[in-house]
DNA sequence: GTGAAAGCGCTAACAA
DNA sequence: TTGTTAGCGCTTTCAC
């Protein structure tokens, strides 16, 4: 059905009908709901393709997300951010283009992206530390918001992010509370700017605390198996071996695990770790130590609220900037032992 | 950059500059060179809306992945399988539009599409059993692949899957190898073809060692770690609580591994615990028994291989149907112990 | 309050 | 081998 065999049938132009079903005011009352409900029966829907010649606007939001080799599987965070976000994109009569691009040529991704026309706006995905797309999309005019933030740079732009940095400032006290003094850090990527501020938290837990960081218990790298089994390797074979690692996604931990049981040892009983990842909740009851983590549903609603933030802007674009950082959340296992430090150390 | 500017530069018409960038042979060599060069130099990109409205096409894939609820976490195959896709979809010049559907209305998530031309096939998700979408998608006569496949059902259509049943039936087979009779299944909804392939797999092999099934060994929901928790925690404490369990995911583990600390056993000393994930390699080798997986790298390579059969099917729609499955792969971990009856397992 | 007509950027008959 | 012209389905001036 379109626009105008609607019309034939209701005896009116395309022009009126289409007024009816935008919502101009000009249009009798009586005829919009005769429009309306026949556009009901007849299923009609506006061809978008046609609907964006028109208007030069697509009505299409794009997501680029990064993937950096075939090792490193597609991080399921942004699964769930962008459940999140078509949620309220179907609400507002967009639809999601999604890219998935190499990190290498990215920025030729959203050229290529607006020159087609395809997209209104862009979210970002995976932002640096210094993030060369924020320049870049700010010159080309095209709407976006960052999924995380851009420590390294001065620009305004609109982001919302987990905070990364006191997740893991405090994830990092509470292993010094339970009496660690070498704590490893088994870390992603750390030009990207989450894992960078991972690691500003846990150097600055341990400085406060008066311990000297050492570089042989940092280690950052795509975060995968292989990444974590090789690193706490490594380290464990050290005759100053840590005694707990803080470990920055459940696809690492799976490969420390596998490196802690390999030297002989046990976690929970020789060694603590904690996990943190954004999704997932990690509820390891013979550990001693509970698991960091952002609850799934937050990251959903990140994603639903990065999406409204997106369409606010395209709607007006001289609004300001806006941004959220959320917390991430501490769930505490059902240990007693440590748990009354845990608290303490939640609260700061 | 627009194609009226492009042939205004070049002195040419826009017919001409359109044929000789999309390959039409009448064509002069010479002119053709000189328009694929200035297409480069002002990095003219068509218009994808004036495109599509001009062929009637619209140059896009529609990938809907269904949602079953807010507590299971979208399952990361999809985005493996997707980035996978994606490849395929953007060396062909087509754009990727995901849909997040609600499990319940998928059927009209699709109407929809349709009804706006918003795409030119579509990538169907985690069919169920006897998936009625398969004969609404013919009736409409969207092109369509199905990532898995409906088992009970007679139409013709094309799929790509892994064999679930046999990848269970030989996880199965192996458990009873190691001695155990009392197998636990803890699966995802069995309603959706996956999950029931990958019962049959497991009865199959029970049956054939003469072992009666126990309803309540088997458990079925969605696949979250609540429902690996509250199925294996009641199960094991049956007077004849399960040896062992075969586990469908790892989501679902996470809560298999914690219901099993919780009863105050231990994975592999007191329970032999098998994951079954199309993604994620889990190497425990402080277990008795290696995990059971296909690697991540087949999935996405899944998802490339759909997306080619897809663009086939739009290109000539008068093809017959195309299918393939692929096998999952054992992965055996290096406990020494069980490891010669592994390979033997994984021969048949 | 409604309609006619032009045009969004492209492709595809039909002519030349 | 190239150009002219008429749409694709919608929105939007402008006129009534």
């Amino acid at each position: 059905m379109k626009l105008k065999e609607l019309a034939d049938k209701l005896g009116l132009s395309q022009t009126t009908v289409s007024r009816a079903l935008n919502g101009y005011p000009e249009v009798r009352e009586e005829t919009r709901m005769r429009v309306q409900k026949a556009a009901t029966t007849y299923n009609y829907r506006p061809n978008t393709r046609a609907m964006g010649l028109a208007t030069g606007r697509s009505m299409a939001i794009g997501h680029v997300i990064p993937v950096y080799s075939k090792n490193e599987v597609v991080n399921p965070v942004f699964g769930e951010f962008i459940a999140g976000a078509s949620q309220t994109y179907s609400a507002n009569g967009y639809e999601l283009l999604l890219t998935v691009a190499d990190a290498q040529n990215e920025e030729d991704t959203y050229r290529k992206l607006v020159a087609k026309g395809a997209v209104d706006g862009v979210i970002v995905h995976s932002p640096e530390r210094n993030d060369s797309r924020v320049a870049m999309l700010r010159d080309i005019g095209l709407p976006f918001v960052i999924h995380g933030r851009v420590s390294e740079i001065d620009l305004e732009y609109s982001w919302i992010d987990f905070n990364n940095r006191r997740a893991f400032q405090q994830a990092t006290q509470l292993l010094l509370d339970l009496g660690h003094e070498k704590i490893a850090l088994i870390n992603g990527i750390e030009t990207l700017n989450f894992a960078w501020l991972r690691r500003q938290g846990y150097t600055h837990a341990l400085e406060q605390a008066g311990i000297a960081l050492d570089p042989s218990l940092m280690s950052s790298a795509e975060m995968t198996e292989g990444h974590g089994y090789s690193s706490a390797s490594a380290m464990l074979k050290k005759p100053d071996a840590p005694t707990a690692f803080l470990v920055s996604s459940y696809m690492i931990a799976l490969g420390v695990r596998r490196a802690i049981s390999h030297a002989g040892l046990q976690m929970g009983r020789d060694v603590s770790v904690i996990i943190h990842d954004d999704e997932l909740s990690f509820f390891q009851n013979n550990d001693p130590v509970p698991q960091f983590t952002a609850t799934r549903s937050s990251v959903r609603e990140a994603g639903a609220k990065a999406a409204q933030m997106l369409l606010n802007i395209i709607d007006d674009p001289s609004i300001a900037p806006v941004s959220e950082l959320l917390e991430a959340h501490l769930t505490i296992g059902s240990s007693t032992g440590p748990l009354k430090r845990l608290k303490a150390a939640n609260q700061n």
